[in-house]
DNA sequence: ATGCATGCAAACTCTTTGCAAACGC
DNA sequence: GCGTTTGCAAAGAGTTTGCATGCAT
């Protein structure tokens, strides 16, 4: 039902509610999410959750390469995907929001980086930065993060 | 002689010879130093030198927009770079080593981001993540950073 | 029953800040 | 001389680690 689940369970390890949970968020929520923001909606639902328990499933799931780590978005804290394909985040300076984008052209990049370069290429983060159309316009306030 | 001390003149800020050498040392290095490593890069020359003096300069050049920053290169440490045009950073996942890549179709990718998605692009990073040649090959030794 | 995972707290690392002394302008 | 910059030390923030308890297998 879940990759991340299964790729767990796969590796051997054991599979718990806490385990389950950081998963599923992971998998369903479409904002990269950092370790704290995993932890603060997780709280409701497990109120002795621990923050070091996120991050310790977090590097687990990243050394089995089942999730990314994006790098910080401009707020300092290492953000999470589990959206493996190569593609573009557009990250808000304002709001610190990060969305996905689909270029195919990315797929030509990579193929012209691999083959001049003479990398092993393993992965990718291409990022752009700049204003969302929101903050562009003056709306600060509703999505602002932080 | 240098356009990142042109750039603290013209802000108005106050040369001094500590700022010189960061920017130098920044403006020639083609390694996208961290501020560690400026810092023990002039330490001999410099033996007061403090670490936060140069954090605080990077800062300075990085709020002008004199440099931009890489995040980190699976080292955990902020990297520096002077180059300000769009280009491709290929990061070793062994060695840490971080080399730049010229490659025309991300100009296009840039006008295609900035055109359908719209935002006001203001930066990128683009970094691909793998093995370097040398790595690639069992050659741990010799360029090894860590 | 075994031993991995959790949760708490403390440790660690990188970066920032406060403030007195030094120095560029 | 004035006000910024430096350098030291301490604080801050995010992440990791150690260890006893709990729980998945």
């Amino acid at each position: 039902m879940n990759h991340l689940i299964e790729g767990l369970k796969r590796a051997g390890l054991r599979i718990t509610p806490q385990r389950v949970a950081i998963c599923k968020t992971l998998a369903e929520s479409k904002d990269h999410p950092t370790a704290m923001m995993i932890y603060h909606a997780l709280l409701p639902q497990f109120p002795t959750l621990s923050l070091a328990t996120v991050y310790k499933t977090l590097n687990v799931l990243k050394q089995l390469g089942l999730v990314h780590t994006l790098g910080d978005a401009g707020d300092g804290m290492e953000h999470y995907e589990a959206d493996l394909q190569p593609h573009i985040n557009l990250v808000c300076v304002r709001c610190h929001q990060v969305v996905d984008f689909d270029e195919e052209l990315i797929e030509r990049v990579e193929r012209a980086v691999a083959e001049r370069s003479g990398y092993e290429i393993q992965g990718a983060r291409i990022v752009y930065y700049g204003l969302c159309p929101r903050c562009k316009n003056g709306h600060t306030n509703g999505t602002e993060v932080k």
